[in-house]
DNA sequence: CACACAAGTTACCGGATAGTCACTGAAGGG
DNA sequence: CCCTTCAGTGACTATCCGGTAACTTGTGTG
């Protein structure tokens, strides 16, 4: 019989969890050192094991550079959805998206992986990753092309707009400290009402995000 | 006597040129391949010579990234010294030098190393990397104030702006291709616009960069 | 032609690091 | 109390790549 009405993590539960850690882990020293130079003897310096104990976890560092990025890809859908699903048009819809995107990244998850580099990962894993990249900037790109037509957004190139939102996100991994004044949500908040108020058909007057003031 | 009058150059300026082509294209490996995992031997397989060749104008790999850094930030320095020259108002002296800074980057140099990694350099070598990238991101900010106190640009917190800005840029090096429809001055142009738009106080009711039609 | 010297090559060394393997210690069941 | 299982370890191997050294080729000069 279970006891403690079954609140306790079975044994696959933890596994499932020290993965997760893993991967958040190797994420940020990925992140900050690039794919080659992180070293897995680092990532297991910083959960306290040594590097042979997460082969019990992850099968190769390549393995666990994919999980990295299929994280990220899947939280990027997640938004997505979120912002197709609550926003009331092209511009919204990308408001809400981006804000939540960013958020994630670099609140819950702590300033994870974002950056492809080239032969980083290879063959299926590579096809894999850019495909779900390209189905996320391909949406971007319609949401903005849905703005054009809805008003939202003023007539300018979907891809380049769309590329400029994602450049303006990225980067704020390289600079973003959790340690820092501004918590995650400032900074989302912030900087998503900055950066599509280039693309906004009527911008506002003034901004109103707390950063700002 | 000198020849053909002199417009031949000698070794001095030949050994110069050959040092700026390894600058240059390992500058597109380590982009595009991370400091660590872009190789000495696939640098040189691009210029068509053997590795220890490149030891004739280089020190070492670090020697060679640093002088990478130290080039990109040279020229962010001259665009932003013209930026500041001919630009009439705050917003103006950021739009001439960072479209300035992005044309150079992924024109004349052919997409570039932009991202420092964690521990890419060491010692001297990276302090000074990192003073002259700060000295630059405070110019860039002191401009936005410039803007603010000007009325060219809203009230916003001039740091998040800037590294707005900086962000839209440098991401540009991850996707542009020179072989691709848009010519540099197209995407600088375009790209700038539509950032900075973001930040002015009486954003344009269009966007007249040619991309954009 | 002989010489000097610069440019570049091939072959190698050594260090760092991904990945493996035999072992250890702890926990649970009979 | 032993036996099994499994998380984790330390020591090892293999490989990749930065860097070096001895050698070769090419070029200009007297």
């Amino acid at each position: 019989m279970s006891r403690w009405a079954n609140t306790l993590p079975d044994r696959e539960e933890v596994l499932e969890m020290k993965r997760k850690a893993i991967i958040r882990e190797a994420a940020k020293v990925f992140n900050r050192r690039g794919s080659h130079g992180a070293t897995l003897d680092d990532v297991a310096l910083r959960l306290g094991v040594s590097k042979a104990a997460l082969y019990r976890y992850v099968q190769s560092k390549q393995d666990l550079l994919y999980a990295c990025h299929e994280e990220a890809m899947e939280i990027a859908r997640e938004c997505m959805d979120k912002g197709e699903d609550e926003g009331r048009n092209g511009l919204e819809k990308i408001q809400i998206g981006m804000s939540g995107y960013l958020r994630e990244m670099i609140g819950t998850m702590g300033v994870p992986v974002l950056i492809l580099e080239e032969n980083a990962l290879t063959g299926t894993q590579a096809d894999h990753i850019i495909a779900l990249r390209d189905d996320f900037e391909k949406r971007m790109r319609r949401l903005v092309e849905e703005g054009i037509s809805d008003g939202s957004i003023l007539t300018l190139n979907p891809k380049l707009a769309m590329f400029m939102l994602l450049g303006a996100v990225h980067w704020v991994t390289k600079w973003y400290s959790p340690d820092g004044p501004w918590t995650a949500e400032d900074v989302a908040e912030a900087l998503i009402e900055m950066a599509t108020r280039g693309l906004a058909a009527h911008p506002s007057e003034r901004l109103t995000a707390g950063i700002h003031n």
